[in-house]
DNA sequence: ACAAAAATGTAATTTTGCTGTCATGTGTCT
DNA sequence: AGACACATGACAGCAAAATTACATTTTTGT
């Protein structure tokens, strides 16, 4: 399993590298658009990891480069967070799945091993549970109808949740999939994030979707005692 | 389900040994590094407990020497709490998992059968009774179709004896799996668990499953008298 | 580049309800 | 009957979670 990542920033850059090699991946990284697309090109990769912004050619070039080409190789952006159209744009022109930036690595590798596994064309759908929805692509969520604004750290907790609804999650699951926590340090931080989303989510509606499982975790469902 | 556990202190070592076995693995001990790799590099186990700091070579090279070998077995880790934080980068443990020194064995336990779950990816793993099941991902408990709230010493009580249903099991086996103790014979708790338990499981129902076995413990069983 | 504002993390305090202990009741065996 | 094993209910201690306030970091707007 060979994969190129695209990145000028050295540090994410050398991060990635690392980790995935310790992952158990080949690994070759390019610093720039021109350099990543000639690599890109020769159609040695089992998959490509792309920043959007790169210096030389971004990353819609290197995609729209590689489409032409014919090469059916699984793609996934790494993006900033507040340019949605990007996103939009990106999937639109046949990127398989997507990451903003910041993100945990283990997010990453588990989207990396996913890909690897189905190869492309994960269709991305939107989430929802009873009245509550959530747009992925958009980062936009409702309830009833409503527009909530979350923030990212809200966002990322309730898509985790939403996505494993109905399964309990442990606060260390948690941790290592929207922190980048590694080991039980003794903070709260899981705790109070759960009270400012819930304080958005579920207290003002009916009926209360997130629900505490005493010395385990926390679920999202409905409950249908 | 085979498991090879790579642990130099003794003591731990066959703590560990003996309460898998009595949770129903099979189980090999390895009491070095080198040992250890050579078994785990034999491919013929479900899943690895490693303890970091080992002789020869220590847990993450065996790490490294499996990921090389492309297993894609699942490890769960031993450390001691004060080292770890520097040298863990949190890479891969979004796949696998880590537990600190010292541990509840039913944390361990729970730890192992998460990890086995998700490695083999086989189909939702229920148990039930009569018309009592239990949803070990969801940690939900219906009878007949009814939803039954557990706490969470109600929850792996329960799972235990459905685990080994028809079996009669002692208060020491179930002492040492559901709490981390040395049966210490003058407390009641476990008469006081099932007793909760059956409250909520057996009262409102028919027939009655748990029973009591005077002077050896407790079973649960549809009993066809 | 700076200050203001928002997001996020930390810490202290209160609330909640699980869980072990104990006292007592009930059935069972010799 | 007496001894024993288990059942049951009440209760208090305590750990987990909720909540609040505050500190720190990050983002935003000028």
């Amino acid at each position: 399993m060979k994969i190129l990542i695209v990145e000028d920033e050295h540090k994410t850059g050398d991060y990635l590298r690392q980790g995935l090699s310790e992952a158990g991946f080949v690994v070759d990284l390019a610093r720039d658009g021109i350099d990543g697309m000639h690599l890109a090109l020769t159609g040695e990769y089992d998959l490509l990891v792309l920043d959007v912004m790169l210096p030389g050619i971004d990353g819609w070039g290197i995609l729209q480069a590689v489409r032409r080409a014919e090469q059916d190789i699984p793609i996934l952006f790494l993006t900033a967070r507040d340019r949605v159209e990007d996103r939009v744009q990106g999937l639109e022109m046949g990127a398989d799945d997507y990451l903003i930036k910041p993100f945990a690595f283990s997010e990453l590798l588990a989207r990396i091993r996913s890909l690897a596994r189905r190869g492309k064309s994960k269709p991305i759908e939107n989430l929802y549970i009873a009245d509550l929805e959530l747009d992925i692509i958009k980062r936009r969520v409702t309830r009833s109808g409503q527009r909530i604004d979350l923030t990212a750290k809200e966002f990322s907790l309730l898509e985790l949740l939403l996505r494993r609804r109905g399964e309990v999650l442990s606060r260390s699951l948690i941790a290592s999939q929207v922190w980048d926590m590694n080991f039980d340090s003794d903070t709260n931080v899981i705790d109070v994030a759960v009270r400012r989303l819930r304080a958005k989510v579920d207290e003002a509606y009916e009926p209360k979707l997130i629900r505490t499982v005493r010395g385990m975790g926390y679920v999202i469902e409905v409950d249908e005692v």
